[in-house]
DNA sequence: TTGAAAGCGCTAACAG
DNA sequence: CTGTTAGCGCTTTCAA
């Protein structure tokens, strides 16, 4: 030490009590001008942390190219900024998910982790044993013990039919991703119940699920488009499903909007470079990324027995109103 | 111990030489009984290292959610997984992006770094002083010292423009990025090129520098529309800015593409899902990223005075074709 | 080839 | 309030 003390400094550093007030301005002054900047790695191995939080992808339908998580990624780096962990990026394959962590554990190289959309119960279970803490973003399903951030996407598909249905459209149909039960079924609920409210019914040809892949709505288009009626409006529980279904109704030879009106969920950043530009209810991704970085940093720094509500809903966004949809009447 | 030796171990962990064929073998079984792991933190601390590295933009024109640099990062984590490092993403804003890495470095918290597109000479500057091995990735400027992986943008251009022409198109105009002048003036030479081999003359009405933003490739469209000759092509340097000049080509009652072509570099993922969908030069983007963490991974271990090969160039991918070129004749 | 011992740069528990 | 001390879990001389 150029002055004074040997642990004092420590104290000064981590902001704790314990040192006078002349020792505390004295020794930052020194580090100051010496431009003294503490190895992290040394606090790092004393106090067993890493600094690291990890985005990982166990879903086969999340990805970090995917439009939608990509948005939520920068809302979770823009949070996390202010608590000086590193976002660390890892594209695990599915099955070496929960060991390939559980080994970061291990080696003291991981303190929390998000992960992109629901994680399999056992991978979830073996999270706990390892006892790494993690929020799973965009949860679908909310297991009581699995800390989550979600939308209501029951709300948002009823705010979409909604506007279809004030659109002035009758006979509305459902494309939607079937690939992951509890978002199908609750988008099922909000189609439902926008149909119910204005006393419409559901056509039960009408609903056919699907995958966002462009072959798979093709198919799912045909269904459609060999039904005895069509609607004269679709309502897809996904952008990217909304937009396949788009070019598949070209290629039939329909005109959008008029021939037949497209309405979604998610605004990701493609729905304004598709043709017709998708009408589509906004998600903040932006917003449900920061609410999980919060929701981590919460438990990371959980006291002993201290309760944290662990299921967070973030709120659905308005209907951005493009061109997908004619407005009829 | 559970058996013999303390410092042989490491050795053995580290596959080193300097143990018997006997000590290693029962040093590893115990390992894989036990599931021993060593404790990353100490490594850290002993080594100096981090064993992390980041990828940071410092261009407002680069982003994590540009859709580019996304696919790139892909293959940044692709090719990282290897290596055992992590890849922490960093979104520092511009102006504190070379103190804050030069923070990381005196935290030994960073061994490396990966830029997105161009960095200031006086960064790259600060960084070597911190001794910092980084690379830049999608380079357009090459400094001697800076290492970088870039393509030959003023290949995919002339690629581009041949393609236009070969489709049977001799009015062509260049609508492309203008605020990277290095990019602009490498498509503006393959531009020319095609042109040139074709014997066909460049318009200088027709060549109009834009950025990738709706309303200023708005009033670009509109300066075309308003030449007295008008191009029946266009060649755009970025996809991004060709999806929006085609939107606005379509706002002033363009039919598309017969009264106007349009043909584009980049290929993101969006050039699907535009209409009409997109041709455009695919640039391997996946493989840009590999390159780049290979660079840097061998700048990370080079020995002393050791010749690195700094700059190393990606090939252009083929042109995907999609609707947007009106094939003539 | 192997073991003993000295740190890496910090924090925390303990006396002064 | 302050200084002394003992580690965190590893790697690495250096002797044996």
């Amino acid at each position: 030490m150029a002055n004074v003390s040997p642990s004092a400094v420590s104290l000064v550093l981590n902001h704790k009590p314990g040192v006078s007030e002349d020792t505390r301005n004295l020794v930052q002054q020194i580090i100051r001008e010496t431009g003294y900047t503490p190895n992290l790695n040394s606090q790092k191995l004393i106090l067993r942390k890493s600094f690291n939080i990890f985005i990982v992808v166990e879903s086969c339908f999340a990805a970090f190219d995917n439009m939608f998580y990509n948005s939520a990624i920068m809302g979770v780096l823009e949070s996390c900024r202010a608590f000086n962990y590193n976002v660390v990026l890892s594209d695990i394959p599915v099955e070496y998910a929960s060991s390939s962590l559980k080994r970061a554990v291990d080696q003291k190289n991981i303190d929390g982790a998000i992960f992109l959309q629901d994680i399999r119960p056992d991978t979830a279970k073996a999270l706990q044993e390892a006892s790494l803490p993690f929020v799973v973003l965009d949860a679908h399903t909310l297991a009581d013990d699995v800390p989550c951030v979600y939308c209501d996407y029951a709300l948002a598909a009823e705010q979409c039919v909604s506007f279809l249905i004030h659109a002035g459209h009758c006979n509305i149909g459902f494309l939607g991703m079937g690939e992951i039960p509890a978002f199908h079924m609750a988008c099922m609920q909000g189609y439902l119940t926008a149909l119910g409210k204005a006393g419409l019914h559901c056509n039960p040809n009408w609903v056919i699920p699907t995958i966002p892949e462009k072959a798979d709505v093709d198919t799912a288009v045909e269904r459609l488009h060999a039904c005895p009626e069509r609607p004269d409006a679709l309502f897809c529980n996904m952008d990217l499903i909304a937009i396949y279904a788009m070019q598949s109704l070209m290629q039939h030879g329909f005109t959008l909007p008029e021939d037949m009106s497209v309405c979604s969920i998610d605004n990701i950043v493609s729905a304004q470079y598709c043709y017709p530009a998708l009408t589509t209810v906004d998600i903040d991704k932006k917003e449900m990324g920061k609410a999980a970085v919060n929701l981590l940093m919460a438990l990371l720094e959980r006291k002993p027995d201290e309760e944290i509500p662990v299921h967070i809903c973030t709120s659905i966004g308005k209907t951005i109103v493009r061109d997908s949809v004619y407005i009829g009447q």
